[in-house]
DNA sequence: GCTTTAAATGACTAAATACGTACAATATAA
DNA sequence: TTATATTGTACGTATTTAGTCATTTAAAGC
């Protein structure tokens, strides 16, 4: 997922990001150890401090990354020629794809840490959240929105729905995470009528 | 899935199992702890050791539930008066049913584990090969499977499939690993033609 | 060829985590 | 009331992990 925001960087630095992206998504940060990563990424621990102060600095990178590419892809979707509908779509099989090796650990970590990466991660939240208001509004200046849906609820709305991350008994009713998150994002923005063009 | 089986147990052992069985199948067995278990279950280290002498013990009971479960299915299967081919469908669903929440990880602990658990794993497969065998030889004798077929030859190449498990290159190129398995197990039924019925 | 730089290795300490046991306190049920 | 089951805390030990360092290996440039 984030391949193409790393190519310039360094052989060795590219694969611990790989190998700390895969490995994080799948099982969580907190049960993954610096060790492991450097064995499945074949680079000497030496060289992973070359790079990362520590985990947490890993981290906060990962997930700088990761915000960049969802508001790259955000980006390049709004400047397409192409319906708002269409544009939607788009954004839904973004996620989809985000979400293939997503774990509900990561998930919850990511979206609720407690830790000192809770302030780092608002931050970001925080400047992806005002990009996608943006793109809400251009969309209401061209009147294909409803200029009546101010861009702050559905927002709202979406910070609210997130919260079920935390409801495991709903979030092990889906037969995989994955589910769980295309089903949120189907309601949030299809409500509880179907996916247009969708089988 | 082995719910059905510890139903009788008391309380405590269940919940000790459910839980094992569900943090095992997700992340793989190494990277859970007793303690996880016990938190997550509800229940005190003492309990914990009360039913179970240690983490491999625990490991060992699962198992052997678990293969319990497979073969009281696959005698229910067997039993039913449909043709071969919908059995085949039944033990297809049944694998898929089973592979929902399961890891690469797990899956590889499980099949290649050279822990002091592979003997044990080891008596258990070959019990399930024989009823398998059975299973198929019943069929050739009541005309449901050619009898030109060895038996044993598709267990070996059963075998030799499940050896892909280790490329994780191979594995890693499908969407999750429940897809993996799913495709090992179609292919051994039907090779490369499609499922009869399958959407 | 030689020199300089980057990377890998193995060893090391300190901290954290996990294991398995023990005991007192509490809850439950006969 | 008396057994029985469960919990919480604590503890010593073992294992794992984090982070650092000196040394070896590999590679790149000249």
């Amino acid at each position: 997922m984030i391949q193409e925001l790393i190519k310039e960087l360094p052989l060795k630095k590219k694969q611990i990001l790989e190998t700390a992206e895969d490995l994080f998504l799948r099982f969580g940060i907190k049960r993954i150890s610096i060790e492991e990563i450097c064995s499945t990424a074949k680079v000497s621990k030496m060289t992973f401090y070359k790079y990362f102060k520590n985990k947490n600095e890993l981290v906060k990178y990962l997930w700088s990354l990761m915000f960049e590419y969802g508001m790259k892809k955000l980006e390049e979707i709004e400047k397409l020629d192409i319906t708002f509908q269409e544009k939607i779509e788009l954004i839904l099989k973004l996620k989809e794809e985000s979400a293939k090796k997503l774990s509900h650990e990561f998930a919850l970590e990511y979206f609720f840490s407690n830790t000192d990466l809770k302030e780092f991660f608002n931050q970001m939240y925080k400047r992806s959240i005002s990009t996608f208001i943006t793109f809400i509004k251009n969309a209401q200046a061209k009147g294909e929105v409803r200029t009546g849906m101010k861009p702050e609820f559905f927002i709202a709305a979406t910070n609210k729905l997130m919260e079920l991350v935390k409801d495991n008994e709903l979030v092990n009713s889906y037969d995989s995470y994955k589910d769980f998150v295309l089903e949120i994002n189907n309601f949030l923005f299809y409500g509880i009528f179907p996916r247009p063009n969708h089988e």
